[in-house]
DNA sequence: CTGTTAGCGCGTTCAG
DNA sequence: CTGAACGCGCTAACAG
């Protein structure tokens, strides 16, 4: 069923059907009422969308490309929060929102090049991964979220760093035991718990080391991993901007306290779940080397920790204090010191700048953020 | 940047390049690395995606439509769970996944044709949403979940009739007076309270009837609305299929306790959201029909009627029995009476279903669901 | 307002 | 293993 076909139907040139769907204006009412009859007569279904965007030059769809399995589209809130707003976006300009299906394994390069779309939005991923790459080779727009950042591709971020910083200052005021929990430091996504460590630091033997998880099977467990563990945390090793600029946000402001990270305990969580921070949270908070602050990279994270606390009888603020990251909607009911940010609007102008439609301020003015302070931390 | 150019700086033809790309093994090892070589000098980013798939005739896409805002997909929790099982089986045989705009504006029926996939899911939408005509036409694959029930395309959903019949005879045991905080009734979205009326009913006036809420602007608010409100809720009068049948389930729960569906009361909601569902419930709770048992159409209408009954000082079960749907992670810890399911499951059995690629059971075994009774009802 | 021409970039033929 | 022709289905650009 080709356009052809409904044309000698219809007793018109193929074009006249090609306007009649394209540009009805520009056709006489008789001759589009006889080429919508003949269509409908034969079941034509429209133009095709593969052909039509081959000649046109344009997909009208948005590339989506998460550092991380498809399902976290939907299964992570934080990303979902972001999609929501690229997907605003997505409607207010008609454009089907794809999300390319990254799996973790070699291949997603081939997929996101396979991809046809007009534009790439790209949620964190690390700065060695290589879908990043084949990204910036389409040649298309692309607006990069978190991380990494690079000269050739559009960024949005909010300056995670001094965001750490501030909540570090407010969760480690008065702490002797400070803690971090952590997001994954690389893509290998190994959880452990371990100190800090100074980046030019060698192999720091710590007897409270331990692996509480393991990487996915479809992913690439390097050798890395184990011997990190038993290495301490060393911030600018993290691949992943976010969690580099979080971490060295944190050990400034613990710096700024007087201490040293060495004495800070880091608990990498593989995956932001509340789940996983619990049995995390758990360990950093009994044994010799018992935390009294956790500042946690997400409210997911400080929320499991919030569990882990109430099952070992720890009063917060008393006996522990906590910040989160994000102010979801738990936050405020947990009473949780965080930090403010809004991933939907970030999406959004993620979509905007990759579809070429910024507003007003979103190529100059810096991403917002704001502490908020509750009663997990002590400060008035 | 095209095929044949990438051809002539490698010297060879087109052909070779093409299969370099599409068939490596087919091509000798130097062929192949000087093709690699002449793409990457010259910036080649591999073969153009819509070019290839107007040749293959497949797009490697899945094409999701909502009966919704496109932020829907990330904001409802139901959507997302459903999306999620979607993405999985995406994932898992390398596709893209598409999610068309929809608005709710009548340009929806023209980017449901402008999708360039190779089937499509479809998430519950009206009987009468001319999208699902356009879906039909196209002749593609396609997979409805929820409803409309369409002897051309496939479908997936619970025996949701069943099972509200199950949750109501639960939560209407012992009730003297029952509601149901239900799911919008039609495309209109329409916020109401009032009492339920025979389908064969006329005009039933209820003074304690009451417009709560409005459509949204982009929506066609038809008179049905209003009138509607004055009329009572007439279970066959709504053209979602999913809320149609979990009201007949219901209103078969309340007759088999010896009542009458008139003396039921309704809250429709026009969102999946607890926020407005505790609006509601404050209605269904005070004033001169006060009731002593919601049924309601999702664990977060539910959450929000315990967040209301909490602030009126009513006791779940003693004043109030309740019950919700989908046994969601908040379910438990609520201890709420509810029908479980996994949306998870059955998005991921319609993207298989419409992919072509049906696991053992899909086609034949029922979807499954189960009643969970928790204290939010009296039974034992 | 309608028709003609000329491809968009690639991959399936089928010879060689 | 490689090359030449043809067309996937449509639309920009121009006449007429």
């Amino acid at each position: 069923m080709t356009m052809a076909e409904v044309a000698r139907a219809a007793g018109v040139s193929v074009m006249t059907v090609s306007y009649a769907y394209g540009q009805p204006g520009r056709v006489s009412d008789e001759a589009r009422a006889r080429v919508r009859e003949a269509a409908e007569r034969l079941g034509y279904p429209g133009p095709h969308p593969g052909a039509r965007s081959l000649r046109r030059g344009r997909t009208g769809n948005l590339g989506v490309v998460l550092g991380e399995h498809l399902t976290y589209a939907f299964d992570d809130p934080q990303a979902s929060r972001f999609l929501a707003g690229v997907a605003q976006v997505c409607a207010d300009h008609g454009m089907a929102l794809t999300l390319v299906p990254v799996t973790g394994g070699p291949s997603d390069v081939d997929r996101v090049t396979a991809a046809a779309v007009d534009a790439f939005v790209v949620w964190t991923t690390a700065d060695d991964d290589p879908v990043i790459d084949a990204i910036a080779a389409t040649g298309l727009p692309a607006t990069v979220h978190g991380g990494p950042r690079r000269d050739d591709l559009a960024f949005v971020a909010v300056d995670d760093r001094a965001a750490a910083r501030a909540a570090g200052i407010e969760v480690f005021a008065g702490a002797r035991h400070p803690a971090v929990l952590s997001f994954p430091l690389d893509r290998a996504r190994i959880s452990s718990v371990s100190f800090g460590a100074p980046s030019n630091a060698g192999v720091t033997a710590h007897s409270g080391t331990s692996n509480v998880g393991v990487a996915p099977s479809d992913t690439v467990t390097t050798e890395a991993g184990p011997a990190r563990a038993t290495a301490g945390i060393d911030p600018e090793a993290s691949t992943f901007r976010v969690t580099r600029q979080r971490l060295r946000g944190f050990r400034d402001a613990w710096a700024e306290a007087g201490g040293d990270w060495s004495q800070v305990r880091v608990a990498v969580c593989s995956t932001n779940s509340a789940r996983e921070a619990e049995a995390l949270a758990a360990e950093l908070l009994t044994g010799p080397h018992a935390c009294d602050a956790v500042a946690a990279m997400s409210d997911e994270l400080a929320l499991g920790t919030l569990r882990a606390a109430a099952r070992l009888g720890l009063s917060v603020p008393g006996d522990l204090t906590l910040s989160g990251w994000d102010d979801t909607d738990a936050a405020a009911p947990a009473g949780l010191t965080t930090i403010a940010q809004s991933l939907r609007d970030q999406g959004a102008r993620c979509a905007r700048t990759a579809l070429g439609h910024p507003a007003p301020g979103d190529r100059d003015t810096e991403v917002a953020w704001r502490l908020v302070r509750r009663v997990s931390t002590r400060r008035p």
